[in-house]
DNA sequence: TGAATAACTCAATTTGATTGAATAAATCCA
DNA sequence: TGGATTTATTCAATCAAATTGAGTTATTCA
């Protein structure tokens, strides 16, 4: 008899699987090995992945009929035997939009799923209520959609990014947010409706994260912490090869680890938080009575405020190093990938000034790789478009299990 | 053409799944779904897992065949209808060994599939050198399982829990060890081949963490971190219901991370490690004159030194406390737990006093719980036996992924 | 007492991976 | 140059495992 208790279980989630299952995941496993590993022969896949040979070429028939995949022609082998016939992403087979939004501007591109950003589009949202923005939302990606001649079935979906954290699909604030009138708003309902297609809402840092997992340094990286240095500082996390969330969505935020106790007073209450140091707004307030923005935006700025600005990177640097020995410690990852909002240049000295993380903390007998990221994220908005990417393309194991 | 970097790549390892793997892992749904839930019907088991009545009833015959499941009679159900079968685990139906090892003894413990300790042996090994001991270990555990009547194929594996860390199955130390014989020692494959059975090595938070998972507060938690107060203090995590070691095996570190900067000298190198505060070794310390293993075992000098107690457990507190809401901000967890080799009364003292995390971290907006580990760790070795527990029960993905 | 409901099994069906045979295209080597 | 070998691929047949449908049994409800 079905008794109440069964479908609620939150642990009881442990689904069974069976052939549909398998065939959505293999499909999945397929395309993965072709984005990794390039153009490969229907031969090649099946060793990789250790399916038939003959499995692959049913897979390849059916996601070639669906437009994901192309024939590249023959490519002759380099010993003997039947040159291969190269298996290639179809570029116009999947579009994603990425989309962020911050206090003033929102940004929009259009990516193909080999990951290449097709088209973009700013538009200026100042003082505009999150009711006026939504459909801004829908006209800007439409029209790009449009340009692009990317038809809307081959739409997977939305990847927003704001600044914040969320709960069940709103943002929240903690703190004062430069986002007030965002705070609480239903963005993953409203947005899926008036968009039609799939939205995932994510903060900057793990959206960049997962950019960096599909298409930068996380390719060749199964577990990697990823430090966002943007007016606040975040940061996202990939674990055995997928965003790790935490349970309410919060894991990896750094902006409030406590790096100098008794330090700077931060708004959050407590004193010394990682933000107050090593953000972009803590540099703003170091280079003070040049104008906003300068840090982002003007070399000449920059260059003026010179000395400030070497303080700022030197105390960053000092503090980010003790967040990286306290993610090394906690996490042990294979690397940290250091990216943002902030300018490469900027980057560049901040991470040369972290310097190696060999004996920082007397448990690592290895040197923790400090990357920079490759993605280069003047707009968050491409690692939005990586999350629908990711969701659509990454072999996942949820795939495997019914959802009960 | 077959080229080696096929083989090789580590990203690859994408493999794909056929029938036998599903098989295989549907087998681990339906007994995890047994193992969490109790007896249940086939129909109910279907219910919980998705799949249909009749593949339960293949599944649950060839468990009882080779036997793990056991039929517990007709139970009435509530409402109308035939009376169901309820379907349990098979306590005989499979063992494991955990043994823990420090530098004075070994203990050993048989555990069955239901999580039941049924024995328990411990062995003087002070002053032995590894190769003595492992003979001790074999001899030990095949007297162990000879009383328990544990036939040689119904013992699923050993897990074997040190105070060190590990690289590559041997254990590697950091600054100075209480085992310097055991560094570098190849435990896993001496013992393997010893044993004649599959070896896990771990570290005793981990093996901690993995115990509560299967058997203690974790069955109803998908994230925790576990904090391990040994002789010196480590953590484990589990991250969507699994453990979660790290790129080398290292990650939940908290014995080095910094909770008070310029604070006492640790034998890292550092200053105001969380293990110079918050460990036995600590308390020990604060019991100057008390004969060592007060802390442990003996009661009445506990009660001698109550106020040099009140003030180690005081400090320990604000301590871990500082590394919870580290753990907190990074991780995001369910909760987090506590435990160890700490007696009951002390561990109970030490988490009043580190009180409710609520405000602790300005990001929380929740209360982040702060549980006391159900499974007593007199002997950590029953963490390890859920080791290999753990292995041959969890609906894994890593089973359907063929390994390529 | 019969209708409804639930648990379970047997038999047939379906899906998707694997295996085996066949074909084609290239290289190697006598 | 031409046959042997190797490799890539497809077609057809086989196999394994989940699902579906029919039938049996046991219980409750009216």
């Amino acid at each position: 008899m079905f008794d109440v208790t069964e479908a609620q279980n939150p642990r009881s989630g442990t689904g069974g699987t069976n052939l549909g299952h398998a065939r959505a995941f293999n499909r999945r496993v397929v395309l993965e090995t072709i984005r990794l590993h390039g153009p490969l022969s229907r031969a090649s896949i099946a060793r990789r992945t250790g399916l038939s040979i003959q499995t692959i070429s049913n897979i390849a028939e059916e996601l070639s009929a669906s437009g994901l995949l192309r024939e590249e022609g023959l490519r002759p082998v380099g010993g003997r035997g039947a040159p291969a016939l190269d298996l290639a992403l179809e570029p116009n087979g999947g579009f994603t939009f990425g989309i962020s939004l911050d206090h003033r501007r929102l940004v929009a591109v259009l990516v193909d799923i080999t990951g290449r950003e097709r088209r973009q589009e700013t538009v200026d949202i100042e003082g505009l209520a999150p009711d006026a923005v939504v459909p801004l939302i829908v006209r800007t990606t439409s029209e790009l959609a449009r340009r692009e001649r990317a038809a809307k079935k081959r739409l997977w979906g939305a990847g927003v990014v704001m600044p914040m954290l969320f709960e069940n699909g709103h943002p929240v604030a903690f703190g004062p947010t430069s986002m007030p009138a965002w705070q609480d708003y239903p963005v993953v309902d409203r947005l899926t409706q008036a968009l039609g297609m799939p939205v995932l809402l994510e903060n900057d840092a793990t959206a960049a994260a997962v950019g960096e997992q599909l298409y930068g340094v996380g390719r060749r990286l199964k577990d990697f912490f990823y430090i966002y240095i943007g007016v606040g500082v975040g940061g996202g996390m990939i674990l055995a090869g997928h965003p790790y969330r935490g349970h309410a969505g919060r894991a990896g935020e750094l902006g409030h680890v406590v790096v100098e106790p008794g330090g700077r007073p931060c708004a959050c209450g407590n004193r010394g938080c990682l933000e107050r140091y090593a953000s972009l707004s803590a540099a703003q307030a170091a280079l003070q009575g040049l104008p906003e923005d300068a840090v982002q935006v003007d070399p000449a700025a920059l260059a003026a405020g010179a000395a400030a600005l070497d303080d700022w990177l030197d105390l960053a640097a000092k503090h980010l190093r003790t967040a990286a020995v306290m993610i090394a410690n906690l996490l042990d990852p294979e690397a940290i990938v250091i990216g943002g909002i902030i300018p490469e240049v900027l980057l560049g000295r901040l991470i040369a000034r972290m310097g190696g993380l060999e004996n920082s903390a007397a448990l690592l007998p290895r040197a923790l790789p400090l990357l920079q990221a490759e993605i280069d994220l003047a707009s968050p908005a491409l690692g939005g478009a990586a999350l629908p990417l990711f969701d659509g393309l990454a072999p996942a194991l949820s795939l495997l299990s019914k959802s009960v």
